[in-house]
DNA sequence: GTCTATAGCAGGATAGAC
DNA sequence: GTCTATCCTGCTATAGAC
């Protein structure tokens, strides 16, 4: 049990060293030479185990971003189930924290949204899996699990543009940390993101915690 | 009159498809001969007019980007004057349309979010007078124009974060056209933006479009 | 100001020894 | 599975004719 296994290690290291890169600048501004080079091994080790650099890009996504969003979905789950019936703002919560409190530590939150977003601006380099097979379907489990609360003037794809606005401000405040944190004045810290979760739950319930004072325009 | 003046004219190709590129793909994705032979010049022009690809990027900001946004505020400033004494939801109304359905066309409005995008995501390559010439100065603008509308109990840095919610709104639903599109099944055409500004106020002003049902967690 | 030609280099990928 | 050495393509940047 002591022999240390040397077959799949590098492998490994690459595909971490390969997302943190990934994550930070980009596919086209990561070079192959950088990512052996975090890795401590090979230059020629992403060709072996890999193939290109194209689809260790595609199994970072395949082994790592999608069973880390799985673990943050499964996170919101066991949060609901702990509620005997889900209040609105409870779901709202469960889903606020289960991203910025969830089962991963703070540089994989970062890296984790980093690569989503990189991936919904990106044009072509279809990872579509990402969106068939993680989020589209927590998406209907939302939809699913809000029918409850529609009004009945609600129409389902106004239920659908609040829940796409609620996955807005929870990737917002995620990946935007940095302009974030420069006009707030904080880090990212707990108190912090118990903050943020605090605002969006209120915020996704009630819009801007002001004094209504009649519309207009 | 009639004299066609090629002096700047290449520069300004170049400027334009430039922006077009780096917006639709990223800087290092794009390279310099795609750039000349979309502008239909030669690949020397690039280094001649700007020295090199680097100093073409943030030309592109500071003779597109910028001015574009800064005609976007000046729209919203616009609509603003002509309410008598505009209300809350009218302050949130006319920054979403001057997002939506503003002085740009929709390709120039899409390149202009994917930019700003790109910009928050990067690390390092600097265009940080984006954020300190329009961004912040902006961001100032909105927090004096909603200060009459603090509720007592709000204080400076809650009112930060529900600005900045609003921006997320504005922001998300413009560059995540693409996953927005496949989720609605809709085209972003004028009455799907109409759809979206009239979503955006609701949403900043009231939260969710459901019925309240007592509160939890 | 615009072009051709090319220097000079960094990148992805591979062959083949161990 | 890991390494070194190397190929070759495609890039940025420049020199110099027009």
């Amino acid at each position: 049990m002591n022999i240390i296994n040397n077959c799949t290690d590098s492998k490994e290291r690459i595909l971490d060293k390969a997302e943190a890169l990934f994550a930070e600048k980009g596919f086209h501004a990561v070079t192959v030479r950088e990512i052996t080079r975090a890795a401590r091994c090979n230059l020629a080790a992403v060709n072996y185990h890999f193939g290109n650099k194209q689809n260790l890009y595609v199994e970072v996504f395949k082994s790592r971003w999608m069973p880390r969003a799985t673990r943050i979905q499964e996170c919101f789950r066991h949060a609901l189930s702990k509620q005997d019936r889900p209040s609105l703002a409870g779901i709202v919560h469960a889903f606020a924290e289960a991203f910025f409190k969830g089962p991963v530590s703070d540089d994989e939150q970062l890296r984790h949204s980093r690569l989503m977003i990189r991936e919904t601006t990106r044009t072509g380099l279809g990872t579509d899996m990402v969106v068939d097979e993680v989020i589209r379907p927590f998406f209907e489990e939302l939809l699913a699990l809000l029918k409850p609360y529609w009004s009945e003037k609600a129409e389902r794809e106004g239920v659908i543009l609040d829940i796409i606005s609620i996955f807005a401000m929870v990737l917002y405040f995620n990946f935007a940390r940095v302009p974030v944190m420069r006009l707030m004045g904080k880090d990212y810290d707990e108190a912090f993101k118990d903050r943020l979760v605090e605002h969006i739950v209120r915020f996704c319930l009630s819009g801007l915690n002001m004094e209504r004072k009649g519309r207009a325009s």
